[in-house]
DNA sequence: CTGTATCCCATACGATACTG
DNA sequence: CAGTATCGTATGGGATACAG
């Protein structure tokens, strides 16, 4: 029997002290999320994705698939065929598993607006 | 026919570039969804929640209880009938909205734990 | 018991210029 | 096209002491 929920839990050599802070600490922040939900039904290249989220910075940008990639999260392909470097972006199975949470997350964000908005 | 999804969303006064941020800039954060995910079940006191994260300061954990507050997700209640003040936090019918989303967040949280942990 | 007040720091993020 | 480099700022959060 366990006494409480005092467990630390781990992954790629975090701790969380709660199985719902693991989740956040790997998709939280400002960007996150919104590179996952574009990426649900299709791959995406570099400059698709700085037009479907005008407001973030190259830099920033940049920084957040670095760490979607390094937890696994989405994957990087290089088109090197010819000069107009070509890269994309997609969810790897991984990743995929985080579809209906990422789903869920922005249903919830769009049941706010319609019906709770200001 | 609308060309692209870059309505601007609003709430509470914060302008947000996708649902999904939306959902993000009310939940995220280290310990909103830690909170949130305790409270579920439970009306639970202010020592209470610190116990259920040790690693959470006083500072901080009042902050975000306020946070909460203020974006209608808990309700605060004092019971001042004696001097050993006693104050219980629990989610409002708003917050309740959320009970699914915490869920899956924490479910997801162990799910990595299970299968994918190093 | 339930918090505030101060102080401080790390990190996330933005702006802009520049590169392979 | 797909990024880096450099610099600056804002905010989230920790440590500790104290207050109603």
């Amino acid at each position: 029997m366990e006494s409480i929920s005092s467990k630390k839990l781990q992954f790629r050599g975090k701790e969380y002290p709660c199985c719902a802070s693991l989740t956040m600490g790997i998709i939280g922040g400002k960007w996150k999320t919104v590179i996952l939900f574009h990426l649900i039904n299709e791959k995406l290249r570099y400059n698709q994705l700085r037009k479907l989220m005008p407001s973030v910075t190259e830099r920033t940008l940049s920084l957040q698939l670095k760490a979607l990639e390094e937890d696994k999260l989405i994957k990087r392909k290089v088109y090197t065929t010819k000069p107009p470097l070509k890269v994309e972006y997609s969810l790897t199975d991984f990743g995929k598993t985080l579809v209906p949470l990422i789903q869920s997350i922005a249903d919830w964000g769009d049941l706010v607006v319609e019906k709770y908005a200001n």
